[in-house]
DNA sequence: ACCAGTAGGCTACTACTAGTAGGGTTACTT
DNA sequence: AAGTAACCCTACTAGTAGTAGCCTACTGGT
């Protein structure tokens, strides 16, 4: 007598493997079309064809699940580049092929591009001390590579340089988006034009304090 | 018999362009101190010593009045890097100080500074329509100043590094931020490390391509 | 002194959404 | 077959963006 009508709809039992990854995808979909704050719970749970608690047994909150599909566009995104990197040979190669998969995961997948790129900054202090290693993670990786360029400068230049390079990335995509013109090629072109020579310059300036300072001592 | 407790409070009738004003100052205030979505309407009216409507009256919506903070604060920014810009000789020093004034900007007003970097991103697709210049303008200003610089570089690649340079302030700003020993100081002398180098060597290649062009043609 | 007209202000709502309580159903184990 | 654990639901509560409709204190003309 109670509700029987439950065997009409198509809906499937699932594992909670698979759930949260069928989830994760509307989510990251949604959030990227229409905003994080325009989008609803409901709205979520109902394009799923799941009810809100669930979302909530799953992921905690409204926050809890727009962090889940961050990370995981941050994580493909970094295997993008660092596989990139790391089939290169030399350091200027390295830094040419990470920077353009860069660009290519931007165009080559537009809705976890405008997911990162928009909601990134919603995530609010309480909670971004909890994912500190992942904020940083692809500066880090930008780090060591410039490490193995320049093994002797000051390791803070090169954190700063890690930084500074990442932060043109970001805004340069943002840039690019609507221009189809410039392809993922010439922005790698420009930005290496910006760059390399100077980081060519800094090896040279390195060695040669380097070489001096052992003459010397 | 209605309500005479109105003499009880401190509350004083302003003119419209106080109010904005106050009530901008207040809102620039919680929004950096607690984060946009954190904060209700109701909390700011109250701080105000205000109603909400007015609130509404005066700014549209929520995002209205954030973005209406926004706009104060771009503008305070942009005024203090074009004077520092404007004050200095030679390009290398105009970018030097352009870029100093930056981070002290973000040292100085740390509280304009975190509004700016943490809830841009808030204003969404169909407002930024709206307000397309503002969102550019330290971009092309910093445009601007290449020019004069690069005046034979193609302004296609003008237009990258002006996004280039913004961006990477933008995350440098943001990772010296909990770092007093890294100064505005030394910041801007990584940056220009990563930079100036490049661009000087760019004046001398556009400058070899037009003169073999000019000895050619 | 009086009386609009208007600008600044308010209380009291509505509609919607994040998050929860508490209970039902399927499937696998023993 | 009973137990139990995992999946899932309906029906709430609390709080917030935004609005309707009314009040009040200055202004300037008469």
């Amino acid at each position: 007598m109670k509700i029987a009508q439950r065997a009409t709809s198509g809906r499937k039992r699932m594992s909670r493997a698979e759930r949260e990854q069928q989830i994760l995808g509307v989510a990251e979909e949604v959030f990227a079309a229409r905003g994080y704050q325009a989008t609803s719970m409901d709205d979520i749970a109902r394009r799923v064809g799941l009810s809100k608690p669930m979302l909530y047994e799953y992921f905690g909150s409204k926050e809890g699940l727009l962090l889940a599909c961050l990370e995981r566009v941050r994580r493909e995104l970094l295997e993008c580049t660092s596989a990139a990197a790391a089939n290169a040979v030399g350091p200027e190669q390295q830094l040419h092929d990470g920077l353009l998969a860069f660009f290519r995961f931007g165009e080559e997948h537009k809705q976890s591009w405008a997911l990162l790129r928009t909601e990134s900054a919603v995530v609010r202090a309480g909670l971004d001390t909890e994912l500190e290693g992942f904020r940083t993670q692809q500066a880090e990786f930008t780090e060591q590579m410039l490490r193995v360029t320049l093994p002797n400068t000051d390791p803070a230049r090169l954190e700063a340089f890690a930084e500074a390079i990442i932060g043109a990335c970001e805004r340069m995509a943002l840039w690019r988006e609507n221009r189809p013109e410039i392809t993922p090629e010439r922005v790698t072109e420009h930005l290496m034009a910006l760059i390399w020579p100077s980081l060519s310059a800094e090896v040279a300036a390195a060695e040669r304090v380097h070489t001096t300072s052992h003459d010397q001592g």
